[in-house]
RNA sequence: GGCCCAUUCGUCUAACGGUUAGGACGCAGCCCUCUCAAGGCUGUAAUACGGGUUCGAUUCCCGUAUGGGCUACCA
């Protein structure tokens, strides 16, 4: 069918009538992922055609998300809507071989037919009127100007598609209809610039969501009147929300975009988009780019829609945070950090906290706590930590502590156990609310770890300030 | 309605006719522990249903059910 050898040319062509979806994402990788394998180039092709949908920021959105998740395309971004003249040729050479046709019908008759049909119970088929018009009689009436679209004329038998995801699959000819491929106005239409695109660019593998999976008999018969090699084609499961229906901006999220801000990195992203319909065959979750690109292949790819679970891909964005070093957790961290600790506080902040924060995000807001008191203490905390008794022990801890020298975690949990132990109560007494008083919540990194990290007068400064607080507050 | 696709623990998936149906997320318990995590250990939980084919079906075939897609002068 197609030559092995050479190598695959494949290529992702989103239209931007919106942000880079998960599942757009997905496609994306699994074309890149593919043509790396196998030594071949990834193409990125924006299809514009849709002048009412197609914004241009979208593109570039689209772009951008693209270029952040390292998803990098060998030719391209090649925009459909510079390259009208190669569709404008190609309806020519198909009128002129009899494999396209002229249809004079408006939109509101053919309206009126589909209305009928439906009433009636039937399918609506185009009546094919079209092609028994002669082709002498078709020239003459579009140089007069006779409003028309062009219509493919499709092929009389079954049309067989041989996917490479779902095997052989069949369309019998009635369940296909002679589409329109460029609109009244002069339009091409989508299914015949993805083709002519396809044939000039000599796409070797198409690898596209399920929802083409009809429509591509319309693209074999297409490629055929084109007289070009039908490409192979894998389709993908769609990408479900949680409640099984394909994910949509309803579901939050769907857009790459989204879970950039939500403090994901991109490296987590395309791991987890890889294993949603992939595997590399053994029990493996955590894989670099690297393994991927050698280890991808299409035989691996699952026929069933996959439910898009963020608890995974949080857990799996935790792993990264875990391994990454904390220089590099830094740079990600920047865009939420407008008041940063010194560097090298909030590199040892990221060491206490990297396994405490799932996300940029949160690991942000962790560090942050280093540079600036806290402004409230959490109402449950102080609810449950701070007790009658609590402002006298602390204020005593507080003298101790305060004549500790050596600021380091040992000496200071020496001192903390001491005055325990002198006021005769339990260290946790101590812990707990000094955890409150130094981050302003009561869950954290290990106590002292945290004094030590924060220095002297800072711990100082904010354990006198709740001891403040906690002494106003108090009934007396 | 017609055509097409899909169906293994709640979720992602492995097992390409023979396994005590494996791993991961989640959940629960235990260990560790100043809290919360992380980590370790243990547990929970699946072949949608009904027929075939076969010595033997998660696996192949046919129905049914459920979900999804397409059926535009949208993409």
């Amino acid at each position: 069918m197609h030559e092995s050898s050479s190598p695959p040319r494949v290529r992702f062509a989103p239209s931007p009538t919106g942000s880079l979806h998960v599942g757009g994402a997905r496609t994306a990788l699994y074309n890149l992922l593919f043509a790396r394998r196998e030594k071949g180039t990834f193409i990125l092709r924006i299809e514009d055609t849709d002048v009412e949908r197609s914004r241009e920021e979208l593109s570039g959105q689209i772009l951008s998300a693209m270029e952040w998740l390292g998803l990098d395309y060998n030719e391209g971004p090649f925009y459909q809507s510079s390259r009208m003249e190669l569709y404008r040729a190609a309806i020519e050479r198909l009128i002129a071989r009899g494999s396209a046709y002229r249809a004079f019908e408006t939109a509101e008759e053919l309206d009126v037919e589909r209305k009928k049909a439906d009433a009636a119970g039937r399918a609506y088929r185009y009546s094919g009127a079209g092609r028994d018009i002669s082709p002498d009689e078709s020239d003459r009436r579009a140089r007069a100007g006779e409003r028309h679209v062009v219509r493919l004329k499709m092929p009389a038998g079954t049309i067989v598609v041989e996917d490479l995801v779902r095997g052989r699959v069949e369309f019998p000819p009635e369940a296909l209809d002679d589409f329109v491929l460029v609109r009244s106005d002069g339009h091409p239409l989508y299914h015949f610039c993805v083709c002519v695109d396809d044939a000039e660019m000599r796409i070797t593998h198409v690898l596209r969501g399920d929802d083409h999976l009809a429509n591509t008999p319309k693209h074999v018969a297409l490629f055929d009147a084109l007289g070009v090699p039908v490409p192979a084609f894998a389709h993908l499961g769609m990408i479900l929300g949680t409640d099984r229906k394909k994910l949509s901006k309803r579901h939050g999220a769907a857009a790459v975009e989204e879970w950039r801000e939500a403090g994901i990195l991109p490296e987590a992203l395309v791991n987890f988009l890889a294993l949603l319909g992939w595997s590399p065959g053994d029990d493996r979750e955590i894989l670099t780019r690297e393994e991927m690109e050698r280890e991808f292949s299409i035989d691996r790819i699952g026929a069933s829609p996959s439910v898009f679970d963020p608890e995974k891909l949080l857990w799996m964005n935790a792993q990264y945070i875990a391994k990454m070093p904390a220089t590099e957790i830094l740079a990600r961290c920047a865009p939420w950090l407008a008041a940063p600790p010194p560097r090298e506080v909030a590199l040892a902040a990221i060491e206490l906290h990297r396994t405490r924060a799932r996300t940029t995000v949160e690991m942000a807001r962790a560090v942050a706590t280093y540079a600036s008191d806290p402004e409230i203490y959490e109402p449950d905390g102080l609810k449950k930590q701070v007790k009658p008794d609590t402002a006298a022990e602390m204020g005593k801890f507080l003298e101790r502590i305060a004549a500790v020298s050596d600021w380091t975690v040992g000496p200071l949990e020496a001192a903390l156990r001491a005055s325990a132990e002198e006021q005769g109560i339990s260290a946790g007494k101590l812990i707990h609310p000094t955890r409150l008083a130094l981050t302003g919540v009561t869950v954290g990194a290990p106590l002292f770890d945290v004094v030590a990290l924060l220095g002297k007068e800072t711990a100082l400064r904010r354990l006198r300030n709740f001891v403040d607080r906690i002494s106003a507050s108090e009934p007396t």
